[in-house]
DNA sequence: AGTTTAAGTCAGCCTTGTTGACATTCCAAG
DNA sequence: CTTGGAATGTCAACAAGGCTGACTTAAACT
């Protein structure tokens, strides 16, 4: 009833409610398979979601500052810090006093936070790699492409920077 | 140094570790962006995002029972009962006996749970609407694609019995 | 010297995930 | 027909990980 696209619609059809919803269910499943293997990882030792998604973006970014991390995780320094410490203490993450500026902590993978943080990255890129040899380039060009009109503008500018700089 | 593609390769130029870091990033930001908006309006109310789960499926197949809506969201039966108890109690949705089975419950919307439904999809529905529109049918197809490929396959069963029940 | 900024901490809250025990109901085998 | 097991749903209690707000410390800036 409030589809924009006439059932008869050619070039719009895409874009009636019912398409719309099942591309947000298809969202809702496909999420859940790809954070389903670090999952599994993390649910054997006392680590979570949290501290993979922190161990994957100190991983892109060594030496990122804390503000930085929170910027990018989107969580508040509470939220953060939590998860933060337990990685210091248990020797994966190593945060080091900024030279020029000493208020800043630079936060760095440990060899053993590298360790973890490869074999979460490889659960997860296995999946995807299966997905995208089995989805095929052109596929993967569009979902690079929805994806990424997906983001807010704030979100957008951080995904680029970070594809910037490598 | 795990690349499966080499560097020159052309096909497979597609799936270096580096492209798969970048999709599973896009993934984590798109994600962010796709309940950015419901869980704005949410946090008004006393409501998080499993009750906006919970209501979408029931929207989607209503008189389904609690454990068939188990399957689907993937989570535990006490999760799930707390946030449908409150829904009941607020007057959300509707919690009927089974006529054949008296065990099972079968869930329905009320009208208010309707137009939570609806308020919550439409937000969610206007940014996928606005990202398909840019992104451009075909970008479209390879998005579908890429996250059907990437469901488990338990989940890919139901994603597709959810499509064919309409 | 006074203000601002980066980081960390504490207390306390909420949502949402978990497990385990329990009540009800159904069904099938004795 | 009864009884015991399986299925369904409810509840209590706990943990992870979000959040806010207040506060400290240290360093930098003006």
């Amino acid at each position: 009833m409030v589809d924009t696209a006439t059932s008869s619609g050619d070039t719009l059809l895409f874009l009636t409610d019912e398409q719309l919803r099942q591309g947000a269910e298809a969202m809702f499943f496909a999420y859940r398979g790809f954070t389903a293997d670090p999952d599994r990882i993390l649910a054997g030792l006392s680590y979570g979601r949290a501290h993979h998604r922190a161990l994957h973006f100190i991983h892109t970014a060594p030496g990122t500052t804390v503000n930085n991390l929170l910027n990018i995780l989107g969580v508040t320094k509470q939220s953060l810090n939590r998860v933060l410490r337990t990685m210091v203490e248990d020797g994966l993450v190593e945060s080091r006093v900024g030279r020029n500026d000493r208020r800043e902590r630079h936060l760095f993978l440990t060899e053993a936070g590298q360790d973890l943080e490869r074999q979460l990255s490889d659960a997860q890129r296995a999946r995807m790699r299966a997905a995208f040899k089995q989805a095929g380039p052109e596929a993967v060009a569009g979902f690079r492409k929805v994806l990424e009109s997906m983001m807010d503008p704030e979100m957008r500018r951080q995904y680029q920077r970070l594809r910037e700089g490598r």
